[in-house]
DNA sequence: AATTAGTTTAACCAGTTGGTCAAAATTAGA
DNA sequence: TCTAATTTTGACCAACTGGTTAAACTAATT
């Protein structure tokens, strides 16, 4: 690493770059906006990540290796399950609320392009059968009722999520008059989705 | 309407049109890929709407004003709350499970001209307002436990729309050996969603 | 059959886009 | 200080893209 800048560029680039991917996505991003807002030349791009797809490839990597790898808070820690819910749901939505357009970038992007995803959750360090194996014992244990734990785990995320993803929709839905509400309502979905969960499931 | 064909050609574009916009989106849509589709020469895209944002708009409005009030199904009829909540959910899944790219089209494109959207809410006729109402009447009556409406909604919509919308990535997480069989998982959820939510809002 | 109006097409155009390259600028090392 | 290596830039290019146009085609009307 001979020039002092080069990590500074770099870091401006992918700083730009996943600002720009995040909200325009793959088809809608254009180079020369990363570069503006890099406030470098365009053709540094591609001196540092010699395409639009490899520059591409290496945002959503990043993003999905951030994101991914708190699914398993629902598992970490020996806590009883009202804990485990808790935390997952609270640090998801936490992060999602900075993040308004992580959700519906991830979604665009897996569609477009589905191929990738394997190799990609592999990488993420996430393991599907660890949570399915947790909420089992639970089940075994007369904790909570039986069901299909894919199920179980698939709604936990439905419900942390999707109100992010859809939250143009929803706050124009439902908060019409006062759509800056919308975001002080999702951060009391942190206690009722909760709530709403340990209702179904909770076994008095 | 002097020609024969005019009505055909012209459902033949909509019908590509709206074939590779749900799956390509507006950005990644090209209006030479439509035409092919259509069979037809691509100057008879402009010929029939002017501009790709024409065409767009025509699609949106159209796939947006048939999905949107299927919602209204939880508050038409004066059936039991269990009866309109398996009406609106078993309709939902069966258009969503014909339709997989729907939920994620209707996102992406929501969140790239947000807009757009508060005059499209008002052409579908969805009315929020009578689903919230109705829902507060059931917790009046001591049939569900209060909580703030437009949660539970959220709720509803979120469980019936997000595992369709996260297919690609739920599926390889969970069904990796089997992909296929998340078709019939997401069949079996218009029952264990119904029950999910029940148990959690019902009053024994 | 001839006229007219509407429909369809091939060819074309201007602006955009990802990507390249040679030269200039900067930096590190001798 | 001088040289070599790296970083940065402006100019450029070929392919693509949405859109236009004039001419060809089709079909109803007289």
């Amino acid at each position: 690493m001979t020039a002092i800048n080069k990590d500074n560029t770099e870091e401006k680039i992918l700083s730009a770059a996943r600002n720009v991917f995040i909200h325009k996505g793959m088809d809608g991003a254009r180079m020369q906006e990363i570069a503006d807002e890099a406030g470098i030349n365009k053709a540094l791009l591609h001196y540092y990540f010699r395409s639009k797809q490899k520059l591409f490839e290496a945002i959503f990597k990043s993003v999905f290796g951030k994101i991914m790898p708190n699914v398993m808070l629902m598992v970490n820690s020996d806590k009883p399950i009202e804990d485990k819910l808790g935390a997952f749901i609270e640090n998801y939505i936490d992060i999602l609320t900075i993040n308004p357009f992580l959700p519906t970038f991830i979604l665009k992007e897996i569609h477009r392009d589905p191929e990738f995803l394997a190799g990609m959750i592999k990488e993420s360090g996430i393991n599907p059968q660890q949570i399915i194996t947790m909420f089992k014992q639970e089940m075994d244990s007369g904790k909570i009722r039986k069901m299909d734990p894919r199920d179980l785990i698939i709604n936990i995320i439905s419900l942390s999520v999707f109100p992010i993803a859809g939250k143009p929709l929803l706050s124009e839905m439902f908060f019409e008059k006062d759509k800056a509400n919308y975001d002080e309502f999702i951060l009391k979905r942190k206690v009722t989705i909760k709530e709403f969960i340990l209702h179904s499931i909770l076994i008095k």
